[in-house]
DNA sequence: GCGACGCTTCGATTATCATCAAAGCATGGC
DNA sequence: GCCATGCTTTGATGATAATCGAAGCGTCGC
């Protein structure tokens, strides 16, 4: 099979149709439209909003992907797809335009995350939001962070240093059978945030020392001007 | 085959895989990337840029139009076919832009006409362009033109009366058997002008007064102050 | 390790669709 | 009126794809 084939000319026509085909299918399109928020989903609930079973959701979400029109990530035994670059988002929006309701788009935008929350919250028991990811990428590179088989991550004899002079008590990630460090996928941002054992204890000390305090009735956090401040001097960054 | 069928929400989920399906077909998606200047072309060309047959093409656009995504005027025994609204080409525009040449929206603008040569030109040998559309326009608003059967179009007493106070020669448009008076379809305006024997004389009459000028090396029609004047005063438009 | 869970692959079934040749139907030119 | 032309309809054929059940494969929790 492998021997010649078409010769596949692949002329911005057929790139076109390919792309078209992609969204031809009322189950693919509700998957696409649902995920026009930008957050993550896993195959499971793209096979609910989609009203098919699994394994045909599975297909669907091959071919999309094979459309690069969502990406994938996974995480451990889900698989999260999301938009892939926003010219996807701007075609399904002209393609609600052009079927004749502005209000999928309006929708879109209305569910599209308030500026609070994204800018940091908790996930569980750690940082999340554009302050856990910003912090996830500092540790790495500064080298405290290693990233292991997996998400896994371990700290090394400069991160236990550094992370001990923040007053984070990486001691006390370790005892107990949780997960000690791992990437869990960031749904505002698309990127990696640190969680685990080692994630709680850094949100416990970024509570501590008052860099965040916790907003009322909502999972948002406020970065102090004293968190502000000592990130700057002591991890170098500029929020 | 009538009763019943499927009950058919028709969720926005639905219109959008609808139009996804559309442009599914290389061959659609030839077609419809073809007409993205705007221009309106025949079922025969169409069929030629899509690479398919006469019968073929001829499925393909009827399901075009039935997703609203082109719409068709015939004209004698051709049939025009331009992309309907300035979402579709909006649509079309996300589309090249997802399936990654953003080259073919490019190339669109540029083809799209410019400014000079839409205000007023010549078509063969009688007015196109706005000025052409716009004076068909006010013919048969003032009761000068009567529509007969298909495009063609008679004149009346007191258009006869009109057009020959303007200086036109409608006796000699009459010699001949040449049509006399018929609608044209514009394809920069998408509309009718007047087109045959009286829309020559016409053309005459206006260069020859003065009213309009050739510009060099196109087609475009400068209307000059005279004949802005003239326009305004004997027929009651303002340019 | 073991079972539960999330997801994918395989196989089979069914529906849809792209395509063309041939025939049909208008329109325009004479 | 007649023929050529542009387009559509019809009928048949082959390809593609949507779907699900069942089985397979990692991963997590214990």
């Amino acid at each position: 099979m492998a021997a010649g084939g078409e010769p596949k000319p692949d002329t911005p026509a057929l790139r076109a149709a390919r792309i078209g085909a992609a969204l031809a299918a009322p189950a693919r399109a509700r998957m696409l439209l649902h995920l026009l928020d930008g957050r993550p989903r896993s195959s499971t609930e793209l096979a609910a909003v989609g009203g098919v079973g699994a394994a045909t959701a599975s297909t669907h979400l091959r071919r999309l992907e094979a459309a690069r029109l969502v990406e994938a990530a996974a995480a451990g035994r889900h698989r999260y797809y999301r938009l892939r670059g926003p010219e996807t988002g701007a075609l399904l929006e002209a393609l609600c335009v052009a079927a004749g309701g502005n209000a999928a788009a309006d929708m879109a935008r209305a569910a599209a995350p308030a500026a609070p929350i994204r800018a940091a919250r908790s996930c569980y028991d750690h940082l999340a939001g554009i302050l856990g990811v910003r912090i996830h990428e500092r540790l790495q590179a500064l080298g405290w962070l290693q990233r292991g088989a997996g998400r896994e991550y371990a700290v090394t004899a400069a991160g236990e240093a550094g992370l001990e002079a923040l007053g984070v008590d990486v001691a006390a990630a370790r005892v107990g059978r949780r997960r000690f460090a791992f990437g869990c996928l960031d749904w505002t941002e698309r990127r990696w945030h640190l969680a685990g054992a080692l994630g709680a204890e850094v949100l416990a000390m970024a509570l501590r020392r008052g860099w965040v305090r916790r907003e009322a009735e909502t999972r948002a956090l406020a970065v102090t001007r004293t968190g502000r401040r000592a990130l700057a001097a002591r991890l170098g960054m500029q929020l």
